[in-house]
DNA sequence: TTAACATATCACAATATCATGATATGATAA
DNA sequence: TTATCATATCATGATATTGTGATATGTTAA
């Protein structure tokens, strides 16, 4: 760990603003992140996993693709709460659907979603 | 795909009430997701992937551990927005920190956190 | 002791999100 | 046409979360 001493002493490692290596540690870090407009589209994205009656319909797609009246009776949810967040899910490329008459049948966008619902299980079930 | 008509006539596919696969669907699929109690822990933990203050920072630990101060610097945020982030953090189990005289270091708690965050991005960037 | 520093906690106004009732749309059947 | 069903959208009050100023804690050094 390369560190330079701005006087004389032998300074104690536990010292922040005498020790060059927070800066240099500080500017390597920084390169290596992604940028403002990332973390806001990420954290836009994971949002829609934080909350529990979204998580059940990530859930239950994962098991099959379902239709919306499907949702709602294996949650017992109504209609209007499974709708709402089906748009969520939609506007935030989580889910996608096809119609099928008077119908949508929705499915998992792609394999990301369920991967991270399940390794998120994981970490809570440990 | 089994299904039992419930009148004579040939129905059509696409409705909900009258199919009893649907019921079949449905009982199928209740059984093989979490319980209530899990989807709000599981809910609990994504919410702390849905901000960006905090996905900074798993970013940031993700590279490598660092102290409180270098997190704010690394950042250009204040201390006690960092810090209060740190604490739901914590609390969340999300980091941990070690004690080195005046400093904490900070630390992801494990690789679950890395592999979600770094599918996360995957997906919004693909 | 006092001072300086690193970090944590408290309190709060601004903002965001939730579930849901009311209502609209669009498809099928009579 | 009218009725019914499946789904979507709008509006809203209740609740939760945000960043941050003020302040507290705990460590080191003088």
């Amino acid at each position: 760990m390369e560190m330079k001493s701005n006087n004389l002493e032998n300074q104690n490692d536990d010292m922040c603003e005498i020790y060059d290596s927070h800066e240099d540690v500080v500017g390597r870090v920084k390169e290596r992140i992604p940028d403002e407009a990332e973390f806001i589209e990420l954290s836009e994205f994971f949002k829609i996993f934080g909350n529990p009656t979204r998580l059940k319909i990530i859930s239950l797609l994962s098991v099959e693709d379902l239709c919306v009246c499907d949702i709602c009776e294996a949650l017992e949810l109504n209609q209007t709460t499974v709708s709402n967040q089906l748009r969520i899910l939609r506007a935030n490329n989580i889910v996608k659907y096809q119609k099928e008459g008077k119908m949508a049948r929705y499915s998992l966008t792609d394999l990301h979603i369920e991967m991270i619902y399940k390794v998120g299980l994981e970490h809570i079930l440990e």
